[in-house]
DNA sequence: ATAAACAAACAGGTTGTCCTGTTTGTCAAT
DNA sequence: ATTGACAAACAGGACAACCTGTTTGTTTAT
């Protein structure tokens, strides 16, 4: 039985809010819990909102995961990887000071849930194609964007600043995934320091 | 209504091969939809048992899950990285030659579902601690043989050996989430070769 | 007035787990 | 050598909780 005018909650009417209030929830939870593993039901209680209002915003659970990945993850990667090798002076010296700097927060928040792009593309990349399609996308700008800065560096081909690209983007994946494992920021700053090495070496 | 002795099906009685039936089943289910992607029914259809059995052997979920990491994930990483390691004469010469190895099968096979151990550890070793666990025991494992045999090169002390055995791992994992974003072997051809001038640098 | 933006309740299938009953091997007593 | 007792190894559902998705109705903006 459908409730009277009289207890019915109010309507928010926030639509721009509400949207991106359920991305937000949705992108937490889906890096603590993973996609499979996050009920829609968790998303509803966990942002606040009635199951009507995700509803109308995304059809599916799969099209809010499309949309997280699209919005979310990719701003993610953009905000921590793109923008500060964009403006920095030398490529080399930005890739160690982003991964030490994601090894500090690490050992200061005590905890480690490891990257968005590669928690999801591990879970959901193979199974479906329409998930592997958006994140294929990120990895592919990620590693265009490294490869650009690096072959500003002389002495370098575009051959060796794409194989070095991707070297980086490899080197920082797994180590966060012994991060993860370890639950510690000390892969990392490994990872960097090698990553430093192989960059000075050619 | 339970059933009558008459149309009943007869018992296999073979625990030890209903057992490792069960784990190879649910093995090849985790490593192509995942843990939270997999359902006990499927499993219970897959291996052709019945949940009945499936429930004397592992009591719940999570058990079973633990055993095919103890069990399956362990030997596959035991027989692709480790057996090969130990045997080899050259260290750098047997990771070339594991890691172009697994991208001459990826592209033979068509398909990419990526390392079981790492498809496990970036779904799981957050949300829960007891696979975790394992997962990090494994980890650990492949990290020591290889810096045992990193240490064995002449002008190498334990601690670069160290460093450069959690970068062959972590480079090696990132380029297999890579391969499965990209559903090629390409990045593992790459990270390969890259591996190969750090370990020549040093 | 119309349509977007929700609230509330619900439908129908799927989930992991458990329970009961039957069959088979084992081992000791006769 | 046969029998009896017992435990392991299943078969076949049963079940409540939970899952995703929908429907219906109310509220608000334009």
């Amino acid at each position: 039985m459908l409730q009277t005018a009289e207890n019915r909650a109010r309507r928010k009417n926030d639509p721009q809010g509400t949207r991106t209030n359920i991305l937000d929830t949705a992108f937490e939870l889906f890096q603590t819990r993973g996609y499979n593993g996050t009920s829609m039901q968790e998303i509803v209680a966990a942002a606040g909102v009635t199951a009507g209002a995700v509803h109308h915003h995304f059809a599916t659970k799969k099209a809010l995961g499309l949309e997280v990945i699209r919005q979310k993850v990719a701003a993610s990667v953009e905000e921590t990887w793109l923008q500060p090798l964009r403006s920095a002076d030398s490529a080399p010296a930005a890739i160690s000071a982003i991964i030490e700097g994601l090894a500090r927060d690490m050992d200061a928040r005590g905890s480690v849930r490891g990257c968005p792009l590669n928690n999801l593309t591990l879970e959901l990349s193979f199974a479906d194609p329409d998930f592997r399609e958006e994140l294929r996308h990120i990895f592919d700008d990620w590693r265009a964007t490294l490869a650009k800065r690096l072959l500003e560096e002389a002495g370098r081909g575009i051959s060796d600043a794409k194989d070095l690209a991707a070297t980086v983007v490899a080197t920082y994946s797994g180590a966060m995934a012994l991060a993860k494992v370890e639950q510690s920021g000390e892969p990392l700053r490994i990872g960097a320091r090698q990553l430093a090495i192989l960059l000075r070496s050619r």
